[in-house]
DNA sequence: GCAACTTTGTGCGTGCCTTCACAAGCGACT
DNA sequence: AGTCGCTTGTGAAGGCACGCACAAAGTTGC
């Protein structure tokens, strides 16, 4: 394929790249290092996708003037078991108080601070197609700490046009621009072919995080952390459950669309 | 919350309500119904994603004129490892020549089959925003096999256009026209707040499988099969990645951004 | 027809994630 | 001050998924 030295980025829920350094925490001595580096690393990569949704919730409860949540309450709410959210929780310190909850401005705080939203990230566009533009024009991402700093794309009609009051320059642009403005993620929406070559302008230019919307396999350094959003995919899983659902219920009637079916869900000739 | 009955969709990587039937394969006699319907149930949610992704490929080397890839090939272009791949094609059936590889053209028309895509599935998208404007108009899914049947709205404004040649009607009346036209798939848009009474709405219409876009937490009828596209999520573990590599890289030089660090993280005053 | 090579299919060990269950801790009430 | 009730934090167990490594099976070359 590409070169031998790449990983291929397939970035689903089970992250690779962070699975691999989990054992550090039994690394020897290095005693007294129990802070934030080491911490940070051990947190499984789903507990974090969780911690994203606590917060969120967690905005809302503080909005309402909720002083404290217990598990239970934010667990029911964000849809998660209990002990699950629980030791999720711990995994960033114990900011909890037994016998009443978690206080919600401590937690929101702690949240940030791990999920390095203390820091704004400035984050890079490519692909100003139809998704793309879309992605541009999202508020949910400015209003939390995401703001979109840059704009690019490769077709002459776009590139020179504002979006948001954002110029959409041309891709070659893209270490220069990224370099001045500390873009540190990166988002994807180019179609399929030109996606290779969009992440080795990222990977280029210093992004080491890269979330990708184009249906294309990402071959990056190991360095670099893709996750991937793919519609085409979700609706086939969808699909997929569809046609069980169509099986199942066939089975309980034995008839598919009028036509009898036989156990195997072929329909009888 | 809403109501006991309904159980929260969280819906990541590992969907609840597919699991939980996997022990269905041990379940006693029934002999001779190991066809469709038993196989497809027990297909690990894991596998089936990845199944759409090996589908993709294929339908690239179909069109390239390969006849046969083997499962390194395979694997390789998707960023898998091979004998996952071959344990995920096994699920489906035994459809490899030992010496040879797969046949492209048959392995597409079986998974095409176990993901339920010999059938068109129909979808109704509701929330005609920024996002639910791109959806609407992207090629990537009637290309698919995933028409948009029926688009929804509540913005007077919004209702009576028509996007891409479909019109846009009110959310009063999914019921109808999701009945009329077969729709199986239902993708939600909307704000967070909307997005339940969306969902009910859909439900009621007798759609079984929901994509749902909006930040929240849906609630269903365990029947009812959610999946989660959260973007601003996404970036918050992208943003977590930054933070980690960032503690990391300062740990191999003893500073940030020019501040020295401990070994906590912390800046040292 | 036989041997050597290639590639699939899978049994098995390992490790992560989830869930249960309970001890430890904090507050309130008497 | 002591006791009761509630909630957190976590040890332990089970389940699922991943990946190695090898046997089974088919193909090619002689």
């Amino acid at each position: 394929m590409h070169q031998a030295t790449r990983s291929a980025a397939v970035a689903g829920s089970t992250g690779p790249s962070s699975i691999e350094e989990t054992l550090s925490v039994t690394k020897p001595p290095h005693a007294g290092s129990e802070g934030a580096a080491a911490r940070l690393r051990s947190i499984p990569e789903a507990s974090v996708a969780r911690l994203a949704v606590y917060l969120r919730k967690l905005g809302e409860l503080a909005e309402e003037g909720a002083d404290t949540v217990s598990s239970d309450e934010l667990a029911a709410a964000t849809g998660v078991n209990p002990a699950k959210l629980r030791k999720d929780l711990s995994y960033i310190g114990s900011y909890g108080i037994r016998g009443v909850g978690y206080e919600v401005a401590a937690l929101v705080h702690q949240l940030e601070r791990t999920l390095g939203l203390n820091h704004r990230q400035a984050v890079a566009l490519v692909g100003i197609g139809n998704l793309g533009h879309a992605l541009a024009g999202y508020s949910g991402f400015g209003g939390r700490g995401f703001p979109v700093a840059a704009l690019f794309d490769v077709d002459p009609d776009l590139v020179g046009i504002h979006i948001n009051g954002i110029l959409v320059e041309h891709i070659r642009e893209i270490p220069r621009v990224c370099a001045e403005r500390g873009v540190t993620i990166g988002m994807i929406a180019t179609p399929a072919q030109g996606a290779q070559a969009v992440c080795d302008l990222l990977v280029d230019a210093g992004v080491r995080c890269i979330l990708n919307f184009a249906p294309a396999v990402l071959q990056v350094p190991d360095e670099v952390e893709v996750r991937k959003v793919d519609l085409a995919v979700e609706l086939q899983i969808l699909a997929f459950h569809v046609a069980r659902k169509h099986v199942a219920a066939a089975e309980q009637t034995g008839v598919v669309n009028g036509h009898p079916v036989n156990g195997a869900g072929r329909l009888v000739p």
